[in-house]
Formats: structure tokens, C-alpha cells, sequence
DNA sequence: TGCTGGCACTCTATCCCGCGGAGTGCCAAA
DNA sequence: TTTGGCACTCCGCGGGATAGAGTGCCAGCA
């Protein structure tokens, strides 16, 4: 009570963090006499419960009832993740292991599926991977094929041959000649700019040059504006879901259904992972933390992975609370670069 | 043991419909007394033993012990959908409903989400529906963009303006120019066929009349070949994962898992719901019967839907054994119908 | 003043016991 | 062939009793 948390005392420190150590481990709630021992220092249980009940004061730790061991909150979590831990890089050999699994992929899509298979084959937990966003890809080139009557297909080429393709309903039909006439046209604007200039050059030439424009000119920038307009094709992928059944915190049937709803739930799983993107490196969500009640019991590690500096997703790992975050950090760390360098390396 | 099932006493059927009947309401075994109340016959609980006897001899019901009630086996739910079961058509409205919410989509894709979401909605249990087999859909036209170097973008558009592209490597780079004859060539032989067809025909032609080709011709065969060679997306959606947590005989932990990691294990499910294909009409797996052993305790009810005679997929349902047959099957067969109508009209 | 051993207390988990209820199997009578 | 009766079995449940783990507090000690 006396103290607040900034000048907690080192010997608290270091019984906090052995405490945490401990819990992770095996689950259970720990006490002072377990807790004397593993601490390293010579202390008596006695001495230990002293501290353990300025912790509780803290709010650090709790007891789930009169008698038994004390076990982390979530701010005991917070404190130790900010303050106390300490990552140790991984090895070279998990990392090499690493790359090597990435390398074999060519697509994007592939390369995503890896990265969170990895995720959550090393951690035994769930791995979670947003596709790379396009908005900075390389605009290559657009072409358009008439289909039926007035719906015409767009294939949008991207960076290094990332094919899209949508169909577009126009407002007359348009011969082959015109369509031909539109992407060249487009293809010589274009090329090379990458989709967010893009979508500004266009949104700015059809502002404010429409009087230069003959009508094929102003067909081909509707079109374009179609093909860009949800060009965002958000989504992610997890792997290991099934993962999170063994843990005895989860064992409760609800919270796991709670969960895989959850996971099920594209939008609040995109805007959960939305919130992580902007923050340039780790971000660590405890428990409730992370605003979304049927994560509760869970923590999420993330990091944005980066292509020549440009942020293009999240990727991370969604276990129980009780995680050993000094193990996973490096490996979400560790993931995020190498997706970056393998994206990096096929564009 | 005197008779075997073939002249199974009317009585005995009566009483196994009847058992059947209510364990899958309420999950509990059935007993003697409970029996020959619900079984409308006005026996008294001393006959209902003697008949449960003689039906637990036939292997059509255990008890999970003495002084248990009986529960049927697998057996007895084989016989039960065999031969017992009248299946009365779902009403005008429910077939309405569906209908409705399926004429709101427009890709085949969307249509196959609404399926899956459909079945499981209505069963409150898994919904699982394969993607349309594309061999049948009529080849329209194929279209090659020149990307980087050798590599070449074939763009495969068919029946109502589905359209896939597909990244080819070619042996020698083509020009822009040859391309276009290439895909000119293909387009005149081919448009209107369907795939099959199609690929009978390329087949037909590399082998045959190879002699009067121009170099053209045999690229834009090859390229064709390659087009087509693994156009098999096979893929299927599923829905209501979760529902299946809901049902006592799943709350085991353990036995969800295997079940969740089967869903996830795409090869096996496509091979599962291959194997129902080609039975034309509802199939039943119950139990073990899959041969898979993870869907213990597992039933699955599929339908195949088509379109113009063609077999196009199958949808159907997963749930707990001790599911309502006679319920599921109406669903699982009007789902079939109405995906099937949605996918011709679309066409 | 801070650390320690001791002690009383509390709470949980587990086993065991006994009991009621549900259901069976068998038998003899209708 | 059906039925009522009877003995038997087994499960599920509530109620102690007990062991174990751990706490809080206090008084003594360096």
C-alpha cells in the first residue's frame, strides 16, 4: 500500500517473476513454501507470505480463496511483461528450422498459411496471420475482357504477378476495341505507381480534368475506380485452433464455444487485429484486455510484419493467459521478420 | 436369436421406433416402464422387457449397464433409417424461408456459404456443403496475358461468367501477338463444350494429329492442357462448427478435438464427402460406419445436388449420433434441391 | 527493524458410506 | 403369451470425516 508499483521493492520483483515462472509451468496456484524454494533467495515461507501479501495489496497477485497458492491477475501479468521480462533471442537453429518452412512457398497466400502454421506448431497454440495488404502492392498493369451484355471482368495485376480479378457492371456495352483502348490507356498512366497513388491520381484526374477527357478516357477511369474501389481484401488465416482444447483453463466447454465463435467471426477478429497493426512492434493483450469479452482467459501476442519498411499485416499467437511470453515474444518477433524477408524475396 | 431382422415382429418395430423416438429427445437410456407408456401400445413394462430382450439379442439396443435403460446401437439406428423411418416433407414455408435466403446471393460461392449456414441454422448442428465440380460447366472462353518472362496468365472464364486464372510457365517467351492466336484458336474450337468435353477433345488432338499443327496450335494445346489439368477445386465450406459443442455425448473434451482436427483436415473431409457422391440421394453414415474414426459418435446426413441431371456436389449435415433422422433428412434433401435450382438459375 | 518459527485456522479435495431410485431378470400365475 | 411380483444390481447424491496445503498472525530473535 505504501509503495506503488513504480518502486516496487527488488526482492518483490523477483518473487513476482518467480511466481509467474512457476504458474506458467504447471497451473497451479502457488504458495509461500514452493515459492521460498524456487526463488533463489534464502527466505522462509513466513518471510515470503510477507511479500506476498504486499503484492496482493498490489494487486498483482490473488488467491482463488482463503488457503491457497496465490496466482498472477492480469496487472501481474501487465507488471511482468513490461518490467521484468526479459526475452532472450531464439537460436539460430529454430530460426534457420524457420526460414527453411517459409522458403517453400511461392504465393503470398502460402507464405501466410506457413507463418501461422509455424505460430502455432511451435508454441502449441493458436496462429493467426492477416493477409498482406495491397495498398502499397505495384500497380502492373489492368486489362478488361468483355463478358455477357454490360458485365465486363477486370484483371488486376500487382507487384510480383498477384492476379486479381472482379467483374464490373458498366452502363453500356463496350466493344473489345474499347475495352483494349482502356487499359492501355491505363497500363501507360499507371504502371509501375503503386494502388494508393494510384487511387489518388484517379481520384484526382476525375475531379478535375473531366473537361480534357473524351469519353473512353472517362470509362476507363470508372472502371479503374471500380476495380480499386474494395481493393482492401482484408482476411486472415489461423491454424492450430484446436490447439487451445488442452489447456485446463479452457477445459470449460462455454468458454471454448465462446472462443471458436469467436475465431469464426471475421469482423471482430479483423478489428482486434486492426488495433495491432499501427503499433511498430509487439503488442501484447492480457486477458481482458483487449476489449473482447470471449477472449477473456486469453492473451494475444502480435507483431505487424513489414516489407521495405511498409507495414502489410499482423501476425500472432492467441493462447491461454497463462502463456510463457517469454518464449512466444521471440517467436512472434521472429515469424514477423522472417515473413517480411520471404514476402520481400518473391516481389 | 429365433428370427433375425428381416422378420422382426411388428411389435418389436414399434417399440424400437418408439425407443429410438425418445432417446433422441432427451439423451436419457429408456427404460421399461417409460416404453410401454410412450409406445402407445397397452403393454405393461414386464412384456417391454421381454421385447427389449429380444432386441438387445439382435444387437439393435444395449444397456450401458445393468439397471440401466436401453439405448440403441448403431445397429439399431441402421435398421431404424433402413426401414422404420417415414420421412414426412418439409411444409411449404420452411422450403420458402430457405428459399429466400438462398436467392439473395449471386456466386456460386456466396450460394455455398448460405447452404452450409442454412443447414446449420435449421439443425443446430454442422452444416457442410463441397463447391461445385467445375468438369461439366461449358467452357466460354480462355484468354492469355503475357506477364514477366516465361511466365503467362491464363484467364479460364465458364458457364455464367465464372472465371478462374491460373499462372502458367511456359517453355519459350510469346509474344503478345502469338498469345492471341493461341487463345483465338482455342476459343473458336472449344466455346460451348463443356470441360470434359473440352478435355477429351485437347487430349484427342495432342495424340492424334500432331503431324498437322503449327508450332502455334501445339502452344496454345499445351497451355489449354495446363489450363485444365488440375481444375478440380475441390474444396468444401462448412458451418456451426461450434453447435457440436452443445451436445452432451461431445463434452468430452478429448472426443472434440479429434472431431475439430478432422474438420480441419481438409483431405480426409473431401474424401469423406466423395464417397457420398455418387449415391443418388440421401446418404446416411452412423457412427463408425464412415470408417473414419474420428466422427465416433458422429453421424452425417449428405445429399448430392445437381444441376440439369449433372452431380454437381454434395451438402449435408454432422451431428451426434443420437441425432433426429427424421428431421435432418427433409433438411438435408430440400437444402439439396434448393442449392441445386439456386445454381441453375444463376447459370 | 526485519526475519523467522510456531500455531491456529480455513478451505478444498477425496474417499467412503449409506440410501433412494430406477431398472432389470426371472419366475410363477393368469 | 402376458402379467404382477420379487430379488437384485447399479448409479447418483448428500453427508461426514480426513488429510493436505496454505494462510495470517504473533512473539521471539538477530
Amino acid at each position: 500500500m505504501s509503495k506503488d508499483s513504480s518502486d516496487l521493492s527488488e526482492r518483490a520483483q523477483l518473487m513476482l517473476r518467480a511466481l509467474i515462472d512457476r504458474y506458467v509451468r504447471d497451473g497451479q496456484p502457488v504458495g509461500s513454501r514452493t515459492l521460498a524454494r524456487e526463488a533463489g533467495l534464502d527466505l522462509s515461507p513466513a518471510t515470503v507470505r510477507n511479500v506476498m501479501s504486499d503484492l496482493e495489496a498490489l494487486g498483482f497477485v490473488c488467491s482463488p480463496h482463503t488457503s491457497a497458492g496465490r496466482v498472477p491477475t492480469v496487472q501481474g501479468y501487465r507488471f511482468f511483461v513490461d518490467t521484468l521480462l526479459k526475452v532472450q533471442p531464439l537460436d539460430n537453429e529454430s530460426i534457420n528450422n524457420m526460414r527453411l518452412e517459409l522458403s517453400l512457398d511461392q504465393s503470398p497466400k502460402d507464405l501466410v498459411e506457413s507463418a501461422s502454421g509455424l505460430l502455432s506448431g511451435i508454441t502449441q497454440m493458436t496462429g493467426v496471420v492477416t493477409l498482406p495488404r495491397q495498398e502499397h502492392a505495384l500497380f502492373k498493369r489492368v486489362e478488361f475482357l468483355r463478358l455477357s451484355g454490360k458485365q465486363v471482368l477486370a484483371i488486376l495485376v500487382t507487384g510480383e504477378d498477384e492476379v486479381q480479378n472482379r467483374i464490373l457492371s458498366t452502363e453500356k456495352e463496350h466493344s473489345p476495341a474499347e475495352l483494349q483502348q482502356a487499359s492501355n490507356y491505363l497500363n501507360e498512366l499507371f504502371a509501375g505507381k503503386d494502388l494508393t497513388e494510384v487511387r489518388a491520381a484517379l481520384l484526382h484526374e476525375m475531379q478535375e480534368t473531366r473537361t480534357h477527357m473524351n469519353s473512353m478516357m472517362v470509362t476507363a477511369m470508372h472502371m479503374a475506380d471500380q476495380v480499386l474501389e474494395k481493393n482492401q481484401n482484408e482476411d486472415f488465416v489461423m491454424a492450430g485452433q484446436t490447439n487451445l482444447m488442452g489447456f485446463q483453463e479452457l477445459c470449460d466447454i462455454d468458454k471454448l464455444r465462446k472462443l471458436f465463435d469467436a475465431f469464426n467471426t471475421k469482423r471482430d477478429m479483423l478489428h482486434l487485429l486492426d488495433q495491432c497493426i499501427h503499433s511498430d512492434g509487439i503488442q501484447i493483450f492480457i486477458g481482458d484486455e483487449s476489449g473482447y469479452r470471449m477472449l477473456d482467459e486469453c492473451s494475444m501476442v502480435t507483431a505487424p510484419y513489414t516489407v521495405g519498411g511498409q507495414i502489410l499485416g499482423v501476425l500472432g499467437v492467441i493462447g491461454p493467459t497463462r502463456m510463457a511470453y517469454d518464449r512466444v515474444i521471440p517467436i512472434v518477433d521472429a515469424t514477423a521478420r522472417l515473413l517480411g524477408a520471404a514476402l520481400n524475396q518473391k516481389e
